[in-house]
RNA sequence: GGGCGCGUAGCUCAGGGGUAGAGCAUUUGCCUUUUAAGCAAAGGGUCGGUGGUUCGAGCCCACCCGCGCUCACCA
């Protein structure tokens, strides 16, 4: 009984005649003796290969296996798409060369994962094409795919009619976003080519990949509002990771000199176009380096991924030409808020920051610290100029809590931040080695916490400990993978570099 | 959180107080090199939800839900 079957699915809910109909077709199928969820088929081809080498395979045998896309029933034959990992082939099926199985094929749909035996051959009108000469049925879909009909006109272009298109759907249901935009894999193919380009250059330069806790008794590493979670037999509560940068630099200090991390981080706060609540940073420590060392390593490490993954270092983003190709621009802050502003924002005071801000139209908390409204007047004037990739050099002390103090300029780190259109893409500093100025460091946040600082960092003694061991000189690095991804492939928000974005849950 | 916009068939969209529409997809029939296949016919809707106004509501009003854009917040 078909009835019987649908009220024992889950998908009852959002029943409706095509549903039925499929699964009235499984019932025949069955009576066909025809297996509709296969075990294995052997695939020994694909749609890209059987294309790029007609030549060399035209009349040969190949075996192909994928997602029926577009079916053109003609009688007693039948043409059809078959989408695979690679592309799309068309497939001919005749009654006279497959036999019952025809009879079968009646009873697939588009979205049927179906695999093909037949030789490869070009049509009258000239489509390199695999004439069937068996097929079986893999997996009998049952829910209908949002198809939508493609053709390529005389000039190569893809033409896309009535494209599945509505963003929620797409972010809820990947997997059908997947199927049927092919754009959207390039995309993650990319991502993932990126982010093995990144491991392979840093395992050259012999770093070591290591894993650190994603729960964490104490969380550090960044200014940001955490996850909260509970460990039922610790009775502890948990935070989830917001930076991996206290973990890693433990093991600097256990000798480990060159570390790198791929870490999922997560932090509590407002979800838009460049922030996710999860997200993917890279961070590396390398002892022995500063600031300047870094800064060359990272020119470097764009400059293989954009080669080696893309060819070029050149990109357009936005309309815009971006050039990765080294070496990039270096300004200092100090430097460069003066010129637009006027005002030198190391012998200011408070007033003069906020006058300047209001100046720039922002809105201002007079209780923000110096070295907050420093950040936000830059942020106001002279980031949103930056275009080329560029380093930002020497930031104010009280916004830089784990950076090493300027060697020469008071009242300043050393630290970098790299900026591209606009957007900062990483944070790098010499490390800050000295355990007495740390724990100073971390007084000071402790001050701002109670004065209501929610982002202020936490106090973390067994980091302390470590660092009284002693820590080497040290450059360290954290790049935001997603926002990477995004300039690299030019997609215009975050939830188009993330798999599976954070959602409102459904109803 | 604020502002603006959107939600109608599986998909893409029309319809703006008076019998719920189109194209594609689907079904039936014909069709053994088609290709947005074709020809002929057919089925398919809680018009996001709840309440209200009205003789009558996809349509007007209120609230709610979800999404998008944008501002704010935020590495």
């Amino acid at each position: 009984m078909v009835g019987g079957i649908l009220e024992n699915q889950n998908s009852q809910n959002d029943l409706n005649d095509l549903v039925k109909r499929r699964f009235d077709e499984l019932e025949e199928l069955n009576k066909k003796s025809v297996e509709p969820y296969a075990y294995q088929f052997d695939v020994d081809n694909n749609s890209q290969n059987i294309k790029e080498n007609f030549e060399s395979l035209e009349g040969k045998d190949v075996s192909i296996a994928g997602r029926i896309m577009a079916i053109r029933r003609m009688g007693k034959a039948s043409f059809a798409h078959l989408q695979d990992k690679v592309g799309r082939i068309q497939i001919y099926l005749r009654k006279d060369d497959v036999g019952d199985i025809y009879d079968a094929f009646r009873l697939m749909d588009i979205g049927d994962i179906i695999g093909i035996n037949g030789f490869v051959f070009k049509t009258k009108t000239g489509e390199i094409s695999v004439h069937a000469k068996s097929l079986s049925l893999l997996s009998k879909s049952i829910r209908p795919i949002p198809i939508a009909k493609e053709i390529v006109d005389e000039n190569g272009n893809k033409i896309i009619f009535d494209q599945f298109a509505d963003k929620e759907l797409r972010y809820r249901q990947r997997y059908v976003d997947l199927i049927v935009n092919s754009e959207v894999k390039d995309v993650f193919i990319k991502r993932s080519k990126i982010i093995s380009t990144l491991r392979k250059f840093l395992d050259e330069k012999e770093f070591l990949e290591v894993e650190t806790p994603v729960l964490q008794p104490i969380y550090g590493g960044a200014a940001a509002r955490p996850f909260i979670t509970h460990h039922n037999t610790l009775d502890m509560d948990l935070y989830m990771r917001i930076a991996d940068e206290l973990y890693l630099k433990r093991l600097i200090i256990g000798g480990l000199d060159r570390v790198y991390e791929i870490s999922k981080d997560f932090r509590n706060e407002g979800i838009d176009k460049t922030h996710n609540p999860e997200f993917t940073m890279l961070e590396l420590y390398v002892a022995y380096k500063d600031y300047e060392w870094m800064m060359n390593f990272v020119e470097q490490m764009m400059e293989n991924v954009s080669i080696s993954v893309f060819g070029t270092t050149k990109f357009d983003v936005e309309n815009v030409e971006i050039d990765f190709k080294s070496p990039w621009n270096r300004i200092s802050m100090v430097d460069e808020i003066r010129k637009y502003t006027g005002i030198d924002i190391l012998n200011c005071s408070k007033n003069n920051l906020l006058n300047e801000l209001k100046k720039h139209g922002a809105e201002v908390d007079p209780n923000e610290s110096h070295g907050k409204l420093i950040d936000e007047l830059f942020e106001a004037t002279v980031q949103k100029d930056i275009i080329q990739p560029t380093f930002v050099i020497d930031y104010p002390i009280e916004i830089s809590p784990l950076a090493k103090k300027h060697r020469s300029k008071a009242g300043l780190v050393e630290r970098f931040e790299g900026f591209v259109l606009g957007r900062e893409i990483c944070n790098a500093f010499s490390e800050l080695n000295d355990p007495i100025d740390q724990r100073e460091r971390f007084a000071n946040q402790s001050k701002m916490r109670e004065e209501g600082d929610e982002e202020a960092h936490q106090i973390d003694e067994d980091f302390l400990k470590a660092m009284e061991y002693g820590m080497p000189p040290t450059a360290g690095l954290g790049i935001g993978i997603d926002r990477i991804v995004m300039l690299l492939t030019g997609q215009p928000t975050i939830r188009d570099v993330i798999l599976f974005p954070q959602m409102r849950a459904e109803k």
